[in-house]
DNA sequence: CTGAAAGCGCTTACAG
DNA sequence: CTGAAAGCGCTTACAG
């Protein structure tokens, strides 16, 4: 009367060798309280010399277990919508694993007012989540989040933007710095070779801020650490109106011609818009992201290269992050840095974001 | 006494609903013969109004339907790695799915070979297998090949290069014209201005050249429609060992000197190695594929950009798209084409494959 | 053409 | 601390 499963073990036959009933086997393979030492360490033997593996579908069957995530970044704005690929990837794992038995509750704040980030972290708090994905973009009132999340032993994973010395599961991001400097190394391969360069800063948020200093450092050190000829100015804008930053480009502008402009985030449209109003051409002009507006400028030639650093892929592996390892078990890669992808108007049509 | 699960329902209300059994709701469920076509109507119309989501872990719990796929490719040889990272593609997906109850079969043959294409096609008829993924290098066998499939109704997946015109499930991989054509796009923003061109296509088998030569169209083309100031030659070489295209380099370059070299796949290391060895400097060299030695060269500052079309992903997405197809009954787009990655000495540690 | 029962490999109360 | 039973939502023979 041959009936078993051919080739796997399961807890009937794990019962048997051990001669306990699979209620004991499951308290101990689900490490539940209520089970002798003796026992206990018989039946895990048995277990690993077994090499036993779970069904993972007979358990989600029977599993009546949810697990709760949150999630907490920016809300897309009309400033920017750079926030809907995330949350794109976020809605995207979220749908993969609800079958698991999973619900990902999504959060957000505004870039511009930091009330908003502590009243949704309060939420999340207060919702008793069993793990958490977050934009980590103002410092202190991240760090006061964190703090609380660690007391209630609540997993946190970063994307975005990283904040070291901080007790977190993982970050999923760019590493800044050294984008700033693939930057610098484009802008090196193109004429002239004694080129002047303006780095281009557009930011309203001091926080926001530090970002694009990082990426600026790995562009400056480029050069420096090249030995490579280039005269490089920087301007700082730090309203993100576009009668603001009109002003300052033509201040700017008038003191000065340049063979190319770098600017340190996805703002770079603005850039162009003012170059294709005030008729400027033959300047090479670098930024960030792959959003529609850049993609029309980096069509119409007044964009050269844009970087871009998957922002979908960034939400979609920070919640399968969390699921790998309050599900899973599986070990986690604390720093996940994401590809430095080069888009220009040649190879933009396959980019998966 | 309310014992239904929330929410959702199950075979077991649909029976009820339809006065049947759940043997019948079966049968329709997974349209097995033996319904009359009045029930089958009476069935079919509950399913779609209570819009009913079959639980996929009782399914496959319940299921002892087994599918087996198999895999057409060429082998990694001394000569190139390439398909390394097709084949760990393939190994990812069918480890993901091994759970699900298919069996992923790998078949190789040698691209200098014809002969093996044969056999292993033919071990693969012989097989029985549910579902094929191919590399189509070879034309008229592989054509012999795809007929033999459709008969059979054995569904097809092309990967790395396509073979328009035959009735195939879909295409994975890049699009050969336009990967030639941004390769131009980045030649173009070279210094200097009026650059002498160089383009070198290095295959042994007439079949695999003509690949290379989409790239070369794409290449020459960017310039014709741009109108940019180049001048490009080209040099055909039909033997791959080193002492051949030495020779072969060697001759080119007596006769001329050239601002960058294309080299239209992979061996571009060779070409490297060749500068390397005979202390050539300053000429741009780019070429194709994350391979290590590829990757030495470019660390090394002789490469200096490499085109890369995820051979890793082509492999993934090839059988996860045979399984979208025959499990999950999913539509599949015909044509996938891969993104066009840049690589270069600042970007390519966090590329990947 | 249709139904009733057993079973897939787990988890979940409940009883002792 | 442990066991026996019911059940998760399907599929699979088997009987009629």
């Amino acid at each position: 009367m041959e009936k078993k499963n051919s080739g796997t073990v399961g807890v009937k036959e794990i019962a048997r060798l051990a001669n306990v009933s699979i209620g004991t086997v499951d308290r101990v393979l689900n490490n539940r309280v209520g089970v002798s030492e003796k026992t206990k360490a018989k039946i895990l033997k048995i277990i690993k010399e077994l090499d036993y593996q779970p069904n993972i579908f007979a358990r989600r069957l029977a599993s009546k277990k949810k697990l709760r995530f949150a999630t907490l970044i920016p809300k897309v704005s009309e400033e920017t919508t750079y926030w809907e690929a995330p949350l794109h990837g976020i809605r995207q794992a979220a749908n993969e694993i609800k079958d698991f038995g999973v619900e990902v509750i999504s959060f957000f704040f505004d870039q511009n007012d930091k009330s908003t980030f502590k009243d949704s972290a309060t939420k999340i708090i207060a919702g008793q989540f069993d793990g958490v994905l977050m934009a980590p973009m103002f410092e202190d009132e991240s760090a006061v989040f964190i703090k609380t999340c660690n007391e209630n032993k609540i997993p946190l994973v970063f994307i975005n933007s990283d904040m070291p010395g901080y007790n977190n599961l993982c970050y999923i991001g760019p590493n800044l710095y050294q984008s700033g400097y693939l930057s610098a190394h484009i802008v090196n391969y193109l004429s002239p070779a004694d080129k002047k360069t303006l780095i281009v800063n557009i930011s309203k948020e001091i926080d926001l801020h530090h970002h694009l200093l990082r990426k600026e450092e790995g562009f400056r050190n480029y050069f420096e650490e090249n030995g490579a000829i280039n005269q490089i100015s920087k301007i700082d804008i730090q309203q993100t109106s576009y009668a603001h930053i009109q002003q300052k480009l033509s201040e700017q502008l008038s003191k000065s011609s340049y063979d190319v402009v770098f600017v340190t985030n996805s703002r770079v449209s603005t850039v162009a818009k003012y170059f294709e109003e005030h008729q400027i051409k033959g300047v090479k002009l670098i930024g960030y992201d792959f959003l529609e507006d850049n993609i029309l400028h980096l069509k119409n030639k007044t964009i050269d290269f844009l970087i871009c650093q998957k922002p979908q892929e960034q939400g979609y592996r920070g919640v399968m992050s969390l699921y790998d390892h309050l599900v899973l078990n599986t070990p986690i890669e604390k720093e996940q840095f994401m590809p430095i992808d080069i888009i220009t108007r040649e190879n933009y049509q396959y980019y998966s974001n």
